[in-house]
DNA sequence: TTGAAAGCGGTACCAA
DNA sequence: TTGGTACCGCTTTCAA
């Protein structure tokens, strides 16, 4: 149905050659012909089948991109950045939602394979690096983001997740906290980061914690987390209430001042609530909510050069990792009174 | 790097056609041979390269989805839902994202028709058909989801956007609402639809409202949209306030809640608010959010059952338009009084 | 400046 | 049951 060089060649009476030189901008074709040749392709609507040049060039022109969830803002924000940097080097971004499942995050990521894509960018679910200790063997770039793993030093761009727990921990403690608690997130990266730098916080400010005050979930992620919700519930049925909170994220976060409000306590006077994230709509809840910006434009950014330079960079260079500050954000369920010590 | 049909041929002394036999299961291979060639893909981690594949068979599995805004909730439940039935039939989703942008939307339509996609799925945000009057030339079957175009009858599925007005307005007075305002959208037929519906609803009811009362705006999506928020400020200036109003999408309504609480006023006593999206976190907001639902999952799955109609039915069929009712979620933003007529 | 031939990694068809 | 040959649409190399 479409065009190929074969036809407007035959059209014209030239070879296929001299009809992809000029699709090409190869620099020795007259110029009438060249004219010719170019507005013969526009009658034609002629596109060049770009599966076929890869065939023959061996590069797909394809970047890769897997996230957990294509809903969750984050990951829309840093697929967007990654595709507006990478579309204008001529790269198309294909991108897979694995729906948090190992198993199909693996299937995508084959499926991507079998396609040929150049590169690989991933925010991983997996609990193994099996994955990636075989795209290194078969010599296919990839990077990761958001999430890395400890036994891999791989390419990989994302905020400092220690130092995303450790800000919002002290913010905590800098408006008077005294009980904080922590509502953490699944075996990954990000969620293990976080809580290890909520721990290092309050020990920096020989403060602790009993071990109740800390939970970290198995899964959730939606708008006003369940888990959060049922883990806040649990921690006001204490004795002893605490004041603050720092939570994975900002659904999680959601939930959990849901819990509060229902419990007829009031944010931030009685309880304190930092998320992470900073979703769009931070600012219209019921109380605006402080959280720390994970800086997706910038990991987008960076993920998008990063992986251009894998391609185009000739020197393979030894992995590179970008970690990136996280900045806090402070709105309302975190502004009481100022600096009680 | 990677391994081809040609490597385990060598490898096993067997023609590539014997080991691209195996590959698709076709029935004439012995069983031994069989086993040696799974087994020896298997060592050699074999990944049939699926452009070589598709420019022989000219189908290359690749359904091409080209939505308006990534990050956008809406879009990204679509195309979770679409993905998901597609991939079940082992097609693969390439996603686009045109960012509102009627030229970068053809050329990632150009984009993914120079990949060869099988069929091409587009919110679009086009002012002229003249793109999809030249895929019907070219005989690439496509499906427009959300948007239409009046001029065309082409496959559609959506929600019917003259019903969500309809419902959202009846709502409004039903609540006892008398003075009811609408901030629309930008001129696409989205917008245009729940305008016409708010008018109908109006007129049903025998009630009218002043210019000043509707508002059309030109652009705007965020979260807290700043136009929404405009407009509600502009209305809440006239002498007659309307004590109701019925705007395009969630994050409008988001604005003018914050218009209306900031100048004083109740939500909803003062003036009900009713949104279109039913965001995930509607419930969270200062006010939760009455909102219009638009059946993001349906419009994906049936979606998703139309391309596959289009490519494997035999039949052309004629233009095929799916359009889903809306449904109403009721929340504090318009709970005041019941039926105050 | 132009073009013939070979080949990228597969599949289809038909013969052995 | 197995394989030879041609070919999908394009690029590369080299010769005319």
């Amino acid at each position: 149905m479409a065009a190929r060089l074969k036809d407007i060649a035959r059209d014209l009476n030239l070879s296929v050659v001299t009809i992809s030189k000029v699709l090409r901008d190869h620099p020795d074709i007259s110029t009438e012909t060249r004219e010719r040749v170019l507005k013969r392709m526009k009658e034609l609507n002629y596109r060049p089948n770009l599966a076929a040049r890869a065939l023959v060039t061996g590069r797909s022109y394809i970047a890769g991109l897997v996230v957990p969830d294509l809903v969750h803002p984050f990951f829309g924000q840093v697929a967007k950045a990654i595709s507006s940097v990478l579309r204008k080097k001529g790269y198309s971004l294909v991108l897979s939602s694995s729906e948090d499942d190992p198993e199909l995050e693996q299937q995508e990521i084959d499926q991507l394979l079998a396609r040929r894509v150049d590169v690989l960018i991933v925010a991983s679910t997996q609990s193994t690096v099996e994955t990636f200790r075989r795209l290194e063997e078969q010599k296919i770039p990839y990077v990761l983001i958001d999430r890395k793993f400890d036994e891999l030093t791989a390419n990989f761009v994302g905020v400092d997740d220690e130092a995303v727990g450790a800000l919002a921990t002290s913010h905590l403690v800098e408006v008077g906290c005294r009980r904080i608690a922590h509502i953490g997130g699944p075996k990954v990266s990000t969620a293990i980061g976080r809580a290890d730098g909520f721990r290092l916080a309050l020990r920096a400010n020989r403060m602790s914690t009993p071990a109740e005050y800390v939970v970290m979930r198995e899964h959730g992620d939606d708008a006003g987390d369940a888990s959060g919700y049922e883990a806040m519930k649990r921690m006001l049925a204490l004795k002893q209430k605490p004041d603050g909170v720092f939570c994975y994220n900002d659904p999680t976060a959601m939930g959990a001042m849901k819990a509060v409000l229902e419990a007829s306590l009031r944010v931030p006077e009685d309880v304190a609530v930092v998320g992470c994230g900073n979703v769009a709509y931070a600012d219209f809840l019921r109380v605006p909510l402080t959280s720390v910006d994970q800086q997706s434009d910038a990991i987008g950014d960076r993920t998008a050069r990063l992986a251009l330079g894998l391609l185009e960079g000739g020197a393979p260079a030894k992995a590179k990792m970008v970690l990136l500050e996280p900045k806090l954000v402070v709105r309302a369920s975190t502004m009481r009174h100022k600096r009680a010590g």
